[in-house]
DNA sequence: CATGAATGAGTGTTCATTCAT
DNA sequence: AATGAATGAACACTCATTCAT
């Protein structure tokens, strides 16, 4: 009765739907990233995007969640956008693991509330089911790969033998814990940090003897 | 590092009074771990600790703030007696490092529950005042030690030069990650973790050229 | 029975709007007998009509008096034109009481959705207004037919002495009883419920002594 | 920890609890009957039982289920005594039957509000689970009494041969019905509609040839 | 003729906290 | 020292309806 040559559920989202949703996003992530996950209430993102009633949130997300996963697309978007680019026109494993470092840590002074965001909900779902916020998925391919790339060092000779998953870990905690202090102390310096982790790490990989001057 | 004896408005607490404390912080821990800081509500810990009404916790904590406060209170007593210890056993920087982190890790699997409740409490509460809970001072003070620490290995002539601040942030970041992910992973394997990460910050911290085997 | 020629404010309904009209009231009725009325939203019944808003109906109703009176007035349509030609083909008021109860059951299987969405609303809407959706003037109308009838029957002798009112009452709690268990009740068998109905009915009204064998 | 001598998880409530308990159920007696099941929100029902919030009926009841559940079985509590006795003093089954008709009619005038409620209750959750009202087990094992009371009134060669369930849904079909009306027509008169009812079962149930008179 | 964006009241439920007993 | 009753604000979410386009 109702004509549809889509061939999947597709959602077609007019452009206005699309700015609204844009809109709460970002003012999801600004609250989380001010008030925290658990002051993040439909209430506090309403206001903080001008919007009258939280029933305009619910209109535009299917619920909490939907929200939450959109905020974590984003983020995901942009971080693929800012890092490809840059960590491909690295020819060794050593130099791209130092491009990586200091791209990430760059973007603290860029994107503050995106990544303090997406910390505060991988912290807070952690004992949820994770999978609903798409989280999981997105995640643990990013890590997989790291791996790959870590080993691939190891193969080329570029990096002494350590176990990938764990150095991709500390890699990870590294790197949340700078996103976490930024938010936090005035006085960090997102330059001195970004060295000093890709000197850190360079030096966690490299294999004995093997030193940056020579 | 709590004066005990201090003149200030110490509350005499009878011994019932602190095995009740007692109780009631064990529940907290058990319900943060397990549901997340977020769902950890006076229902759910008053369930856990056997108790028939929220009222009770009310009454034996004077908010949910003192509640939290003694949860990490209680994991900074319990950290600092099974470290102290071993660490002062140590004669090198570099040993005290690798005990340091080994020991750290070593306790994932004593007391997993006391962690993990820590680190839901450290990231729920970054938003909010951290005092409240009585987080900053401690964690302050150990990590202005630890810096000191890594700087007295740097005027020794063990460690290379790096910043203090920087290296403490990544083994906090990387020690935390490993607890985050104890709690995740049912493959965690916490000896293979504790050894991994002391290798990669002694490489990390050690002057170039100087390895264990050459 | 609604004089469609009458000089009042009757709305000229395009062919077009008829049919989106009769869309949506399908869509009702599909979705009463299977949700309740109690879950039958505009959300909901746009859903199952295909549409994709719910603006859509509130622009061809009036409101959701309008779509339940509506619905009413369909199933009204239905039953007059399925009963009233069977009925008149019996002399007897016997034969006609036995032929109602029969085809009114018998339409159970024809048209299980609208009985019951009918039901439904009758049951619903007892507290409220009942004159907004249209049910108080046919069915007082139908019900003093029925009286009638019996009261005809009483004076030709077919029946005993009895309350009309009350039997009136009885046959139609009878029937919607029945019809509210076939929707549940996977065993039902309209066939020897009608049967049986007209059985009890036929044994209720007649006259002492007066048997169908002797 | 705590020691537990009762053998089950006995919820042992207090006096004053029990007081709330049945001060709301009567409350939503009430509403129910005035207003019907879907205007029965929780705001009205605390509204009309003169406490403040919603809140403390989530604190009484641990949710809407379990308040209707609660009203169910305080009507199937008041209609137990008050029919049991009157019927076991028949020794006859068409006496039971009659006064059992009658007794259930005359409480119409006694407690109106009681059956409207759970008729209004019966309907609405027809489309949903109706277990968790706790409905099923009562009225189902309540059905099969009946029955079974039809055949041994059969056996016995009071009655003449029909569908048992069939005679119970009539049955129940026409008391309901009753119910509704009485709710809503002002002339409605309890004791006629009782005889009459006792009238017409009798009459269709009773062998042919016989008569109350002889 | 049709749509989808918007609204604001209303839903049941959970929350930390208070207080009389 | 302890209890359980009570509170009222906050929560995510649904509702029928309106209206500009």
């Amino acid at each position: 009765m109702q004509a549809k040559n889509s061939p999947d559920k597709q959602k077609e989202r007019t452009f206005i739907e699309s700015a609204r949703r844009a809109q709460i996003v970002a003012a999801a992530i600004e609250v989380i990233a001010d008030q925290g996950y658990g002051n993040a209430s439909f209430a506090k993102i309403a206001k903080q995007a001008g919007l009258s009633s939280t029933g305009m949130i619910s209109y535009h997300f299917k619920g909490k969640d939907d929200l939450i996963r959109e905020v974590v697309a984003e983020f995901m978007r942009l971080t693929a956008v800012h890092l490809t680019g840059k960590m491909d026109a690295e020819t060794t494993m050593a130099g791209r693991l130092r491009t990586y470092i200091t791209a990430r840590i760059a973007m603290l002074d860029e994107y503050p509330k995106h990544f303090l965001a997406v910390l505060e909900i991988v912290s807070a779902v952690r004992a949820e089911d994770p999978e609903l916020r798409g989280l999981t998925p997105g995640m643990a391919y990013f890590f997989s790969v790291q791996e790959e790339r870590f080993r691939e060092g190891q193969r080329a000779g570029e990096f002494r033998e350590f176990d990938p998953k764990i150095m991709v870990l500390a890699l990870h905690g590294a790197i949340n814990e700078a996103t976490a202090r930024a938010a936090v102390d005035p006085d960090f310096d997102s330059a001195v940090c970004g060295r000093e982790l890709a000197d850190l790490f360079e030096a966690a990989t490299r294999k004995d003897g093997m030193s940056h001057d020579n």
